[in-house]
DNA sequence: CCGTAACCGAGACGGTACGTCTGGTCTTTGA
DNA sequence: TCAAAGACCAGACGTACCGTCTCGGTTACGG
């Protein structure tokens, strides 16, 4: 047996969980994910650390919960994508909106902070992928599959792939700094994606 | 003035040099970058820890120095990007050789771990996007213009843009875990992006 | 402000106070001072760095400490001057012992550097002086006030003055070796000291 | 053997000498012995650190040296004792300049550092005797064998036994700084001593 | 008068230890 | 009965020096 025990959910103090998320996500933005410490979110948050190491199995535990915490108070449950008739211009809404996010310093510095670290640790990683991108990219793909049912897309295409066909760049540059995000750019990933690149027949 | 004194790098030693390349390599794959310390570097290299401080400021730059010499070795001058003609069946023979080489376990570790560094911290981010990522975007860059004045793409078109269409979707999977990347995705990745996704007329 | 913080020493884990005393003689017996370093204790000790950190200032500190701690085992409260009437005779057996203690390998290493270190650093030589000096000092004074009330000594003399006229010529020798301390020594002092150099009247 | 080559001291720079020589006494005056490193005497005098370790084995030999050399200076080949005939009256002359010596804080940082090295390093106090302490005891001697030959003291003592007492409890004070260092106690020192605590017949 | 052998300044090197910081565990104490 | 507080073991951090070792440059003999 490695685990002693297991700490009993039920008896919990909120109080604390909310001092801990708020501690944390100050001090990632403050001081950088780097150079925030366990020690440093317990003191911040006048608590002890066992209290941290009771219910989170690492520093980037925490902040992943803190950071679902703090986009589930934002989001109010209202998530959807826009489905106006016009794909092409649903996709440039959609992609200039996420632009617009990842260049808001506000969640930049966690969720760079998430996503690397979730590069290293498979573990972090999907849970990363499954709480925070997942669930934008299932709203992705219903809305390819009623534009296909539109006939506005060729028909047989996997929705997944085609879906990485916009997302995938946007975060390339984002993640790799490679160049400036735009919502131009935004807007020739969608057009380069549905037109093709080769000549038109 | 930041620097105090700069090494005087005519009287460096080769031989640290190596060594400690080597030593650092090791320990990645064996230990993973976490565990990996410039203490351990050292102790490995048989080398003090001054001349690893002396050379590198991070324990991340000693890994991309020793990783890029890594990549010398192996690469021979051998940069080349295929030019059949057949365009979609370049792009293919390119990104499936790409995939390969992502799920080939000897370079996902310190790649990894490299890319994860570089996306929290700019300096090092710029560095592994300009030595490591770049040569070979602008392979691509040259092979889509000479398609182009082949009559084989859409004239016009941003080649950078266009490149990101397809290393984007691929780098995404590969770093996030999303999905398996595989032979059949490279092909499906190109496909799509030369054809596009809406209906051809 | 220069503490930030004073740690709590009513929690102070005592096993850890004693294998640190234990260590430090150990090691200062087995490869002196010089060579006895604060990580060496701590490793011997089966101890982390910061806890000797937090309980003392410097490795001359621990080490005057876990000699006090000794030579309280040792003392069992025995201290006492011996009064047999004969003012002479009692002051050779001290300087005696005095001098054996001083040849005594398993003690002259330790008090050779405690002293050595005082000699240097004020604050640690008061505590030197008045934990280990002192002591002994008082139970002369007090000896020679019961010989002034007996008549054996000349009235008016300053007692402090005239300890050190028996123990000042020992310790130059011990400190500074330039002659052998021997019983012949102390018994000279004894007797230059109480009939004074001049002739006799 | 373990030395393979002896340094040609024909050749020596007697400008790196000079300039150590300043350096260190320099040095310890202004930041102590404990922090006055071989690297910093060598970087303050312009000179590379070989030139130190080959002509002196220690920090210790480096400073003993230099404060030799800085006495030499202050010297000028004066050496003597007074010998009024009034022998009382010349041990308090030496004795109260003594105390101003030992008073005097450009003598008292490297003294101090020179003595307390010597008292655990054998091979150095052995030379900070010989060369320092040894050449005044030796004129003590000579005037007490003076003073004896003038019947000015008890015959058959033994002179070294003898200056001991004076200059013991001296230096006694000096080193462990138990008590101010005055003219008043120097004066009672020597009256003591010529006169013994006895009560006189 | 010209090599060659030494010392010299400079500083990189393999090391050791420093004193600090943080990670994760264990213990005590107050509410 | 839990959580705050924080001492504990452990060990990496980055720095400071240690004493050794090249490396050119510069004297200063000795053939």
């Amino acid at each position: 047996m490695t685990d002693t025990k297991a700490p009993d959910s039920s008896r919990r103090s909120e109080r604390s969980r909310r001092a801990i998320y708020d501690a944390a996500l100050a001090l990632v933005t403050e001081v950088g994910y780097g150079r925030t410490t366990i020690e440093g979110i317990a003191a911040r948050a006048g608590v002890g650390k066992q209290t941290i190491y009771r219910w989170w199995p690492s520093k980037a535990a925490v902040l992943l919960e803190a950071f679902l915490d703090l986009a589930d108070q934002a989001a109010d449950g209202s998530y959807d994508f826009p489905d106006t008739g016009d794909l092409e211009a649903d996709l440039k809404t959609v992609l200039r909106a996420t632009v617009d996010e990842m260049n808001n310093p506000v969640y930049e510095g966690p969720t760079r902070a998430l996503a690397a670290e979730g590069i290293v640790d498979p573990v972090l990683g999907s849970q990363f992928v499954e709480k925070l991108l997942e669930p934008p990219i299932r709203l992705y793909v219903q809305r390819l599959r009623s534009a296909e049912a539109a006939g506005a897309l060729r028909p047989g295409l996997d929705p997944r792939t085609a879906v990485e066909l916009f997302i995938g760049p946007l975060t390339h540059r984002w993640l790799l700094r490679t160049l400036p995000l735009t919502h131009e750019y935004a807007d020739s990933i969608v057009e380069y994606a549905l037109s093709g690149l080769s000549p038109r027949g």
